[in-house]
DNA sequence: TTTTTTATGCAACGAAGTTGCAAAAATAGA
DNA sequence: TCTATTTTTGCAACTTCGTTGCATAAAAAA
């Protein structure tokens, strides 16, 4: 797998996604960047962006490709591991830091957990 | 909400449902069915049943719509707030009726979580 | 510079899911 | 039973999300 170009592309998904406090969907940037890149691009550069690492995905409860920054936590952790957050009033997504204790399960071997928690975030209390 | 009516491919969807002991895409029943009902049928009955809390649905993490029985478990607790336990070797996943204890989050409301436990299944192991 | 590699735009495609409408089937009322 | 009304179904068209092939553009290497 190469090393990932820096573009300009490249850069403004980055900037974006990091300096976003919550996950945003990859339909949210092709309509925010309509102008400035083709949605091939951004889906492609996103994908590399994952497999370097940089960013995380996920699928939101309605099917959604999701996209987030990976912080010090989660980049620690294998991916996809830990907890999302998703406000049930304002529909945001966002990354927890903390761990959810997965139980153990009889019969069967338990690798990780997909866990998102359905409530309302602080602006939304 | 009308009382659902029995008709035959009603009677299938849920025979078919419920003999499963694992949750099945609409993708699937689609496939399966393909010579007896119309798809556009077969999503409208799932919708349908769903109201009536006859089945439960979630999205699969590849964004397919998955379908599988409510069982006196889940029908006890509110919609969807049952684990559910996919196989990353068959692909195959189901409905875990123990319960996962959720954390406290700080300056949150939490009113319950969708819980996906990755692993290998009893058959896969 | 020229050559080679990589990234992008564009258009076409594919799969999943939705919708409008007419026909068919079931139900209710007489 | 016959008719009127409601519900269900099939069909086709459509929308949305995501992917792919290919030609061009841009960047890197030589």
């Amino acid at each position: 797998m190469s090393i990932i170009r820096k573009t300009k592309s490249v850069k403004i998904l980055i900037k974006t996604i990091n300096d976003s406090n919550c996950a945003i969907s990859v339909v949210d940037l092709i309509k925010k960047y309509k102008n400035q890149m083709n949605k091939s691009t951004i889906y492609r550069i996103l994908d590399k962006l994952e497999n370097q690492r940089m960013v995380h995905s996920f699928i939101s409860p309605d099917g959604l490709k999701m996209y987030a920054k990976c912080n010090s936590i989660s980049s620690q952790i294998p991916i996809d591991t830990h907890p999302h957050f998703q406000c049930n009033e304002c529909g945001q997504i966002d990354c927890l830091p903390s761990n959810v204790s997965i139980p153990v399960i009889p019969n069967r071997k338990v690798d990780f957990a997909k866990i998102l928690i359905v409530g309302k975030c602080e602006q939304c209390i």
